[in-house]
DNA sequence: ATCAGATGTTAACTTCAAGCAACATTATGG
DNA sequence: CCATAATGTTGCTTGAAGTTAACATCTGAT
């Protein structure tokens, strides 16, 4: 991560906050199941030390390690609902009667300012 | 990624649809919101080739930028159900009586074979 | 209480991903 | 239709993520 400025260093506290309690969800999900950071880990194709950041909620490791876990100790689905469109209440309030395929602003024409 | 083998490079497919489904979901609602992709990833601090990458379910992207674009979007929520304990019926099924704070198997003594 | 195993910590090294820039392509608004 | 903005693509550079290893610490089973 070249630039030093960036949101896996610095995240947003509600970012962070939400990170750990992935972590922690994950954990206690292996716990239940009677895992081990390195069996985790062997599942997932990671070392173990990638496994141990995701339970810290490490904002800078790849998704991939942890859709990875929850694919491994079957909480996979759970990420389904994860910004359904169907479930955005919001987008589909914002969506007026658009779903364009790029976001484009409508440029000032006549009512310059 | 040092280890050319791994799960980022690799996923398996149920991972790898997650990943794109939950980059689609993404993009639709950065778009209800008329958002262009660099302009969501100012709000997230990082570079528009970052949210492209989330947008195309990038396993490797750091989560930072996945939960950091739910974020931007008011999304953020729809990440504390998953894995969520007291939604885990499997791990509920499986804890029998027991929450241990390390994983560790019991080891065969008497029934040596 | 003891000991084996799980987890945390540190360090050095390797490799890839993020940043940046220029260009191509596509889609939208006019 | 055309112009313009958004998105995709490519190549390069550099810093950081992941791996490995060794050691410390803590937990829990016996």
């Amino acid at each position: 991560m070249p630039n030093p400025t960036t949101i896996a260093t610095m995240p947003p506290a509600a970012v962070e906050a939400a990170l750990e309690r992935l972590g922690r969800n994950i954990r206690t999900a292996r716990l239940r199941r009677l895992l081990t950071q390195a069996q985790l880990a062997e599942r997932v194709g990671v070392s173990r030390f990638v496994v141990a950041g995701v339970e810290q909620g490490k904002p800078s490791t790849g998704i991939a390690a942890y859709v990875g876990a929850l694919w491994a100790l079957g909480l996979l689905e759970d990420l389904l609902p994860v910004a359904d469109p169907s479930e955005d209440a919001q987008g589909v309030a914002l969506e007026r009667a658009r779903a364009p395929k790029r976001a484009r602003r409508a440029q000032t024409l006549d009512d310059d300012f």
